[in-house]
Formats: C-alpha cells, structure tokens, sequence
RNA sequence: GCGGAUGUGGCGGAAUUGGCAGACGCGCCGGACUUAGAAUCCGGUUCUUCGGAGUGCAGGUUCAAGUCCUGUCAUCCGCACCA
C-alpha cells in the first residue's frame, strides 16, 4: 500500500468542483480586493515553471483575502498584438488572429494548471475589436485633448523590426525587443505628450507602496533637474543664445559655449573663415549612428569663429559646436565651466581651452588636474566670493531673473512617446486625413477601426506601414465633410493595450464605455499588482500616464491605478549549452516544463515549491530535485490528518501552544509576503505538531481544521480534500481565516543561554516570567566552575540570553 | 563613470531587526523495513589539530555584531556625455 496521496485524483476532482461552484463568490456587498497580475503575452511556446511564480503569489495572497471576507478580483487575459505572431504570418502567410487564437488556448490551457481563482468570465484580449474599441477610443481623447499630435523629427528606428520605437523602448542605443542596434530616421510619426505629465508622475510616486528600485527607476527616467536659463548675447550682433545650465553658481567660470550641431543659430553666426570647417562637422554628425554618438565618449567639436558675451562679467567666450551636446535636452546649448565639469574639462584640455577654477575646496586656487566638481568655497566669481557653492547655486537663478539675463527653469529626461508603429499587427489609430478638413479623429460610434485583412504583412523599408497597401481600406470618406479622405495607416505599440486593460477587467462586456463608474469605484485602484521588474519604466509609466489622462477627462476617479507594486524574481537555470545560470528560455535551451511537475507532484506541490524556492523578491535558481521536500511534506500532513480524522480528543496545552504559534507565525509571514519562510514555518510546525501529538496520542479537531484552512491557499486542493475528510460538507475557502491567541503562544519554561564574556557556555532553563535575580542565580549554578574572575557586569535580555562580564 | 542590490555549510536559504548563526528543505552518510530496489521511517551532517574558529576581506563601536559604522573586494542589475 503506497503511503502517497493520490494527487491527480484530489485535484482533478476540486478543480471540476471549483469549475460548477466558483470559491469566489462575485456581487456580494463584501470589502473588495484587487489583486492582478500583469498579464502575458501569448506565445507559441507557452509556460514554464518561471512564470509560475508571479501568479502562484497573487494567488496565494487572492485565496488569503478570500477567507478574510473580501470579495476579490483576480482576472487574468491577454496581451495579444505584436511581433512574434506577425513575424510568424511573415513567414507563412498565416493571419496574426489565428495564430493568436492558437496560442491563447494553448497557454490559457496552462495557466489552468495553476489553478489560480480567475475569473474567467472577465478574461479580456487586447485583440478583440470589442477590447481595442477602447485602446482607440482613449487615442481619440487624446487627439481631442492636444495630447496627440504628429511631428517629424529624427526617431529611433530599428532596422530588424523595420519600424520606429519610443526612447523607453531604445535604451542603450538597442532595441529593446530585438536586440539590433538603432539608428535614427527622419520620419513623421505620431506623439503623445507624457511630457505635460512629467511633474505628476514625479511627485505621485512618493506615495506609492512600490519597491523603491522602482520608484527610483522611473524618477531617474523622468530625469528632473533644477537650474536657470542664462542669455548669452553674441558679439557684434544683435542675436543671443540661452543656455540651460544646473550650475549657475559656476558662471564666473565660464570659459566657452558648446551648440548642439542641429542647433538652429549655427548657419547664423558662423563667420566665413570657419564655415566649410563647421558644415562639414555638421553634417557628419547627422550621419553618425545613435549608438556611435553614445559610446564615443572621445570629445570632438568645432569652432565658429563667433564669441559670446558672458553676462555675468562681459568676458568674450568662444563657441563651439560638439556633439556631446544634446539637441532635444535643455536649451540645445551649453556653456561650459571647464574648471568643474569633467566633460567641459575634457574637452577644454583638448582644444586649448581656458579653465578658470570658481569653486575651491578651501578658498585657495590650484592647479587643477580634472575638474573639481564637489561644493566648496566660491573664487575668482566676483561678488560671490567666498559664499559657499551651495548657497550660491541657489540664489544664483534668482539673482539671474533680476538681472534680466535669465531665469529659474526646471528641465525633464523625459520625451514625448513616440506612439505610432509601421506595423499590421497592432491597433489601427483611428484617424482620417482630408485634404479639405485636415485631420479628422474617427467618430466614436464608428469605432473600432477594424485591421483589414492584408495580402502581405511585410514591413518595408520607407517607414511605411503594410496597412498602406490596402487602397480599399486606406480611400474613406472624411467623417467631416464626406469627401474622399485617406485612412491614418500607423498602428500603435504593443504598450497602447496594456496601458489600460486592469481598468477593463472590471467591466469587460461593456460595449458603451471602456468601464462604468459604479464597477470603476467598486474595483479601482488594484491593491495588488504582481510581475516582472522589466516592466518598471515602460508599461508602468505608461498605465500610470493613461490613468492620469483619463483622470483629467473625467473617465476614472482615481489618478494611480496600482496602489501596491511586488516584482517576483526570476527563475533561472544552468543553461544546457555554456553551463551559466540565465533566465528561463527556449533559445538558452534551460526551460521546465510545469506541465512536467505537475504531472509527478501534482499542481499543490508544485504551487508550494514555487514559494519556497527563495525569497519571492530575488532571482532564484530552478533545482528539480528540491520539489522532493515539498512533495514529502504535503504526504505527511496528509498522513497526519488522515490518521486523526476522526480524533474526539481535546487539545493538550502544547499542541494548543503550537497551534496559535503557528497561526501567528504563519499569517504574519504571509502578510509581508515572505512566501519561503511561510512553507518552512508550515514544515516546522507540522513536525512540532506531528511530534506533540504523538507523544498525547493524539491531536483535536480544531488543530487539524486549522492546519486545513492554513495551507488552503498554498495547496487548495489537499486542503480542500481533507477539510471534507474532517466531516465538512461546505468549502474550505467559505471558513474564515484562524485567529491566534496571544496569550496562549507563551511558554511556561525557556532555554537561556549563558554567556561569559559574550561566549555562550551553558543553557538553563528557567520560568518564563522569572525576574532577573533568579535567572542570573540559575546561570551562575549552570556554569559553576567555569566563572572565574571578578564579576563587573550582569546582563539578562529576558527569555533570551545572560551574560555576565567578569575580568580576570 | 554614476546609482542600487547581493555576498552565510556541499547546495537553496533561515535568523523575532543588536541577543545561542546555520531554522526549514535538498543532497550526502549510517540504520530499520525489504529477496532486491522504489517508497517510507529513525539517527547524523559548518569546519576543527577538539583548545577553539566561523556569515566576501580589513578595521571600528558594543557586555554582545550576519545585523550598526568606516574602508575594501567580488558578482548582478539599472542609467549612461541630460550640462
């Protein structure tokens, strides 16, 4: 007779159970919990064990809400447009929707396995024109609001997608998707203006119970920065230049100005001797490669031959143009302070340049061999001599503003979002172009634009869209005027759908709104929102953008959507081909399959391995064999309550004891989500327990009712099954979760250690609540001989440790 | 270059936040059961020259340091000419 439980039985059986009667209970007048997880994008090659980990989590917590009284969303779908299922179609003809459809039954099957509470009756597909109604109707708001609007300028372009991409998603000067090397391409595109958010986003975080590498990520990325404007006129003409500069305190030092080469004024004041010098500098960088302008850090630049005037004390500066000067930051232009820059400093050092030191470390000048870039005491600045840097760079702006040379500003990393993609498989933006009306948003009620069926999905090279193809789709009427107009042929980025679906959930058949008010204020904000750290500036910035909009127009009634942030490690594995630990994936040949673990352990011990595997925060490395413990563990409880279903015993004092020990101890880790030390605190307390009763020869119906409804949201379905082993017809997730009683945790006896001179060097065991006179005379019997020398100090930290110093 | 995280047995990792380092599990060793294996159960498992030593390394604070401070090394992650 096998000792195992039958696993596949038991989990087969409450997952048909679960499927007729939900454990959920919706439209119930309970508190509301929110607990998401961000959702996948559905590939081919579907789940493995990594991807676990994030939804047994939100899960576990989902499960644990649910037997503290709330009602609790917890929906899942799909992130369905992008390059993999177009790429596919590329290659084979196969249209985007079938492929997707494909997939999604294919990894819906397996997210199944998990047996997660989902409720899939509010599944949403970011594919579905009932869904991607919605993702235009937001576009059109945006239009309507000026938020949208087209520009042509130089863009990122990847050359292996054959398509633009926004600065997030272009960091490095790589694609964030491919992996290729970007260039730039002039091209028309069109833009959302996240900038006019900047100051929100920034200020909003502080709020948030996000993980602050997170928070910090995205302040980094916004990229605020304070200082002031500062007009430089240039000599013998009637033109000035402002520059942005964050250190005003340092404009005494001063010594040249650099342009941006595609700064507007460079053709303006060249003078004639240096103009074929200049053009030729200029147009090579325009050619430069993104990548190559960001990694040679070699300074090279040119002079114009014209001078600027330094406000500040009329000094003639030289101007020179450098492409270590970002156009599209601050002013375009910069002047330099050589003396405590590293870059001016460098660049000054190669081209001759002079270097006037206006900060000291201790009012003295020296000779400086790199730029001195700490605060310090102010030099050679005139009137500011002898102020301390720091006082100086504030009052600096304010003194520029009152001189009427300039003034205080505040300037921002952060760029507008490149929105439009050269892509099919993506949602068509809704807009028509009219010769006579311009450009006309697609009336609400004709949306969604549906994507037409193409004959070839490839990108092209020009940056125009395979959708341009299609003249029967792309000749409409203007909804204006009703003369012929063209169709808007950009789709938008992958990011547009997943920018908004956690709004959706909560009404996702609704077909005259993207969510109504009364389902919008019950759900939102998500209390919980478990995933990936990769997801920290782009989708995150993103949804928290789109909120802020729809906030603005009056669609929600909350300005940030995710009010508590957890980003679950990865599970890597020792890749098959070089040996290394990477994250899970096909291409490094190191993917488990859940399919696999589910089959031999079961769905309860994979979920728990999950957890226990490390710290749910830290990346962790996959190890088939440790799953053997959890496995063992389940079978012993399994044992254990077997053994004692039908126990009419009354609870001894210790099992009692460990009982509200392990209530405590058990929801006390859980609610700091330090999900491995709750699986170790279940193995601990099962063996204390499994020992206890053994000895009393036996255990009670309340200890074992409690273990069940404990381990319900871990391993549902052996708690499932042995709570209605224990006699119960109704579920375990219809119990509440078990209280502890404090005072019933306390020992009557406790181990003291002892130490002399901090060095443990007996135990004793005394009454808990023993005074410190006691405990020390205990301590001194213990160690007996062993205290030598004359006592000087007795320490007693109660029911821990004594420690008594003693010189020799 | 700047910023952040991490560093504890053969391995994954605990440690009530300054109080007996190594919980819990994997693996391994020994034993029981078995014709045998699998499974299960019981015991052991940081190192040690048996004095002690020990949380990457070197200092410091303290009665007491994995935990606090200073310096340093390594690995990983993020940003990267943003003036």
């Amino acid at each position: 007779m096998s000792t195992r439980y039958n696993f596949k039985e038991i989990e087969k059986k409450w997952r048909a159970e679960w499927e007729k009667n939900p454990v959920n209970p919706t439209n119930t007048d309970k508190p509301k919990y929110y607990c998401l997880d961000m959702f996948p994008y559905p590939s081919g090659s579907g789940l493995h064990v990594g991807h676990w980990r994030g939804y047994v989590l939100s899960d576990v917590v989902s499960r644990y809400k649910l037997l503290h009284g709330y009602e609790v969303l917890h929906p899942m779908g799909w992130d369905a447009f992008g390059l993999p299922a177009e790429n596919y179609a590329i290659k084979t003809g196969t249209h985007p929707a079938e492929t997707t459809k494909k997939s999604i039954e294919n990894i819906k099957r397996q997210v199944k396995e998990i047996s997660a509470i989902y409720d899939w009756d509010r599944e949403v597909n970011t594919t579905d024109p009932k869904y991607y109604k919605w993702t235009q109707w937001i576009f059109v708001q945006m239009f309507k609001h000026g938020l949208a609007y087209e520009k042509e300028m130089p863009l990122n372009w990847c050359p292996s997608c054959k398509c633009v991409l926004a600065n997030e998603e272009a960091t490095n000067g790589v694609c964030d998707r491919c992996g290729a090397q970007v260039t730039k391409k002039n091209l028309r595109q069109w833009m959302l203006g996240i900038t006019k958010y900047a100051e929100r986003l920034l200020n909003d975080l502080k709020d948030l119970d996000w993980p602050e590498k997170v928070k910090k990520m995205q302040s980094d990325w916004i990229g605020k920065s304070y200082g002031a404007e500062v007009d430089f006129k240039i000599k013998d003409t009637d033109k000035k230049i402002t520059v942005y500069t964050t250190r005003p305190d340092t404009l005494y030092g001063a010594t040249f100005m650099v342009l941006a080469p595609e700064h507007a004024i460079i053709p303006e004041i060249t003078t004639a001797d240096k103009k074929d010098e200049v053009e030729k500098y200029v147009y090579a960088a325009s050619t430069k490669s993104n990548v190559s302008r960001m990694t040679d850090k070699e300074k090279t630049g040119v002079f114009t031959g014209a001078y600027g005037i330094n406000p500040l004390n009329g000094a003639l500066v030289p101007i020179w143009i450098s492409d270590y000067v970002l156009a599209d930051y601050g002013t375009g232009a910069i002047m330099c302070v050589p003396a405590h820059d590293d870059r001016d400093f460098e660049f000054a050092k190669k081209f001759d340049l002079p270097i006037i030191q206006v900060i000291s470390k201790d009012g003295r000048e020296e000779e400086l061999t790199q730029a001195y870039t700490e605060a310090g005491i102010m030099i050679n600045s005139g009137e500011l001599n002898g102020m301390n840097s720091e006082e100086a760079k504030v009052k600096m702006p304010e003194y520029v503003e009152e001189k009427g040379f300039g003034k205080k500003t505040v300037n921002y990393k952060l760029r507008d979002w490149v929105f439009s993609r050269q892509r099919y498989w993506g949602e068509p933006i809704p807009l028509v172009h009219c010769e006579k009306c311009g450009i006309v948003p697609v009336p609400e009620d004709q949306l969604p634009v549906e994507l037409p069926n193409v004959e070839s999905y490839q990108p092209t090279e020009t940056g125009e869209s395979p959708l341009a193809s299609i003249d029967e789709w792309v000749n409409t009427t203007c909804p204006c005027c009703g003369g012929p107009a063209k169709r808007e042929t950009n789709t938008m980025p992958q990011w547009a759908g997943s920018s908004w679906y956690f709004l959706r959930y909560c009404d996702n058949h609704n077909d005259n709104e993207l969510a109504s008010k009364e389902a919008l204020e019950k759900w939102l904000p998500v209390d919980l929102y478990v995933g990936g750290i990769e997801h920290a500036v782009l989708h995150l910035l993103y949804a928290r953008f789109y909120t802020k909009f729809l906030y603005d127009i009056g669609a929600v009634g909350f300005e940030e959507p995710f009010k508590r942030l957890f980003n679950q490690g990865m599970i890597c594995k020792k890749s098959e081909y070089d040996g290394k630990l990477y994250k899970m994936s096909k291409s490094m040949g190191n993917v488990v399959s859940p399919d696999e673990m589910v089959e031999r352990y079961g769905c309860d011990s994979l979920r728990m391995y999950e957890l226990f595997i490390g710290p749910p925060e830290l990346d962790s490395e996959w190890d088939d064999s440790g799953i053997d413990g959890v496995f063992r563990y389940l079978n012993k409880i399994w044992k254990f309550v077997d053994e004692n279903k039908d126990s009419t015993i009354a609870a001894t004092k210790e099992i009692e004891q460990i009982r509200n020990k392990m209530v405590y101890e058990i929801t006390s880790r859980l609610e700091a989500l330090t999900m491995n030390t709750v699986v170790s605190g279940f193995m601990e307390f099962s063996n204390k327990l499994i020992a206890a009763a053994k000895e009393a020869g036996g255990v009670d119906r309340q200890t074992l009712e409690t273990v069940c409804i404990l381990l319900a949201p871990f391993t549902p379905h052996i708690a499932e099954e042995m709570w209605h082993s224990l006699g119960h017809g109704d579920s375990v997730f219809a119990q509440s979760w078990p209280s502890y009683d404090e005072s019933k945790m306390k020992e009557d006896s406790v181990e003291v250690a002892v130490q002399i001179n901090g060095k443990v060097k007996a135990t004793v065991s005394v009454a808990a609540d023993a005074d410190k006179d006691t405990v020390i005379a205990a301590a001194k019997e213990a160690l007996g001989a062993k205290l030598t020398g004359n006592i000087v100090k007795e320490i007693y930290v109660p029911g821990r440790i004594v420690n008594i110093v003693a010189k020799q």
